[in-house]
DNA sequence: GGTATGCCTTGATAAATATCAAAAGATTCA
DNA sequence: TGAATCTTTTGATATTTATCAAGGCATACC
C-alpha cells in the first residue's frame, strides 16, 4: 500500500494510538484497490480473509436469504467492516457491494490477529470498535421491534439533521435502500414520507426540510438509548 | 465473593485462560447475590458500573420505548452480559431482569477495565466474546427483517431441537416472552403454532414435538449465517 | 375447596405492511 | 436527442400483524 494513504487510514479510533512500527507492519501486508460502482466486494457465507477499509465511496453491508434481501448499513469514508467476522476467523455474516466508483483498503485478517495479540494499545481499540458496533446493531433491533416503520422514519429524519446540523438536508442514500434500511418497502416509504407531512416534512427528490422539527420530534420520540450514535 | 464460585465462573470461555492472579484480583472486588423473581436488576440507560454475571436461574434482557416493551434475550447459567457497556464506560442499552429466583455475580466495571488492560489474554477473550454477542444480534436482525414471523418460529423450532438434540423438547421461556422475543404478539404466536401444524408440529402447553423435522425444515429454511450460534 | 391471578387461546375486527400493476420522473448511454 | 433503463410514486388489493374482548386453563394462595 501507498504511504501516501497512512494519515487518513492512521485517523480512524482504530488505528490512532497503535505503534508506529506496528502500524508500518500492518500497512505493509495491505493493499488498495479500486472498484467499480455495483461490485460485490464480499459475499456473506465466505471466510474472512481481510478486513475492509473503505477511503473513498460508499458501501452497502446487506444480507440475503430465500430470495429475498436487506440492507443493513451503508459506510463512508472513512470506516472498516467486517471485524468481527476477522478477529473470530468466522464466515462473513453480511455481503458488501460498492454503490458508488471505490477506493478499498484490504487487510490480511491474519495480520489483524496477529498484531492484535502484539500491541496492546490496538487489542484496547479493537475492544473499543467491537463495543461500539455491538451497541450499534442492538439500537438497530430496538428501532425495529419497538417502532413502526412510520415512526423509525421519523426518528432516521431526526438523527440526518443532527448529523448536518441544520433543517434542511439530503438523504445520503437512495431512497429503496433507505426503505431496505428502515424494514419497508420502496412503496411504503413513498406513503410514510407523505405521511409525516402533517409533521412538517418537505420532500423534493433528494431533497428533505424539516418546517417544524418540535413538532415532528414530538411524534418520533427520539431516545439517545436507540438514536444516539455515540451513547 | 466465597471462593465456592470461581470454578463455575473460571468455565467461562471470558475467564478461561487469563493469568490466575488477575483472575483472583477480579473476583476479590467481586459479589455474589441471591435475587428473588422479577426483580429489576438493572434498568436502560443507567451507567453501567457492574458486569453481571449469571450463576443460577435465567435472566430476561428487554428494552422499552414509549409504553412499548421488547424481550432482547434470556440468559442462563453461566452467561456474562452487559459487557459492551462495561467496556465502553457507556450507559446500558438493555434492562434486566430475574424470571426465578437468581444468584448473580457482579464486577465492578473499573475492575473489568482495569484488568483488562494489564492481561493480553483476558484482553483477547474479551475481543471474542464481544465478536460473538455482536454476531449474535446481526443474526437477530437478519431474523428479524427478512423472516415473516411463521418462518421465525419455524426456525427458532429448529434452533430447540438442536439445542436439545430431540424432537421432543420444552420451551425454555414463557410462550409471552418467547412471541416477544420473535418480535410478535402473544396471540400470533399462538396462531402461529397452529400455522405449523401442517408441517407437523404438536404443542401441548411447554412440550413440543416435531414429528417431521425434515418438513419443517423445508418450510423454514435454516441458514447457518442467521440460524447457527457458533458459525 | 375455592377464589384470585395470570397466562394462553380464540374469534372478530382494525391497522399496518406488502404486493401487483401502471404511470411518471430520472438517469444513462449510444 | 432519443431510446432504454432504473427509480419513485400512486392506486387498488391482498396479506400480515396487532388490537380488543372474552373465555378457558392453570397455578398460587388463603
Amino acid at each position: 500500500m501507498p504511504d501516501s494513504y497512512y494519515p487518513e487510514i492512521r485517523r480512524l479510533d482504530l488505528f490512532a494510538s497503535m505503534e508506529d512500527a506496528r502500524f508500518r507492519e500492518l500497512m505493509r501486508g495491505s493493499y488498495v484497490q479500486n472498484f467499480p460502482p455495483r461490485i460485490e466486494l464480499i459475499t456473506e457465507g465466505d471466510p474472512s480473509d481481510f478486513m475492509h477499509i473503505v477511503l473513498e465511496g460508499s458501501v452497502e453491508l446487506f444480507s440475503s436469504w430465500n430470495g429475498r434481501e436487506t440492507s443493513m448499513a451503508t459506510l463512508t469514508p472513512v470506516a472498516t467492516f467486517i471485524l468481527a467476522a476477522t478477529i473470530r476467523d468466522a464466515p462473513y455474516l453480511m455481503s458488501a457491494r460498492t454503490l458508488d466508483k471505490c477506493r478499498v483498503a484490504l487487510v490480511p485478517s491474519q495480520d489483524v490477529r496477529a498484531v492484535f495479540d502484539q500491541d496492546g494499545e490496538f487489542a484496547r481499540a479493537i475492544v473499543a470498535e467491537l463495543a461500539l458496533c455491538y451497541r450499534s446493531v442492538v439500537k438497530n433491533a430496538k428501532d425495529l421491534k419497538l417502532r413502526t416503520s412510520l415512526e423509525r422514519l421519523a426518528n432516521y429524519l431526526l438523527r440526518q439533521r443532527a448529523r448536518a446540523g441544520s433543517d434542511r438536508f439530503e438523504l445520503p442514500i437512495e431512497k429503496r435502500r433507505l426503505a431496505s434500511r428502515l424494514g419497508m418497502t420502496p412503496e411504503n416509504l413513498s406513503r410514510a414520507f407523505k405521511g409525516l407531512r402533517p409533521y412538517g416534512v418537505r420532500v423534493d427528490g433528494n431533497r428533505i426540510e424539516l418546517s417544524d422539527p418540535a413538532d415532528l420530534a414530538g411524534f418520533a420520540k427520539p431516545n439517545p438509548l436507540i438514536d444516539d450514535p455515540l451513547s
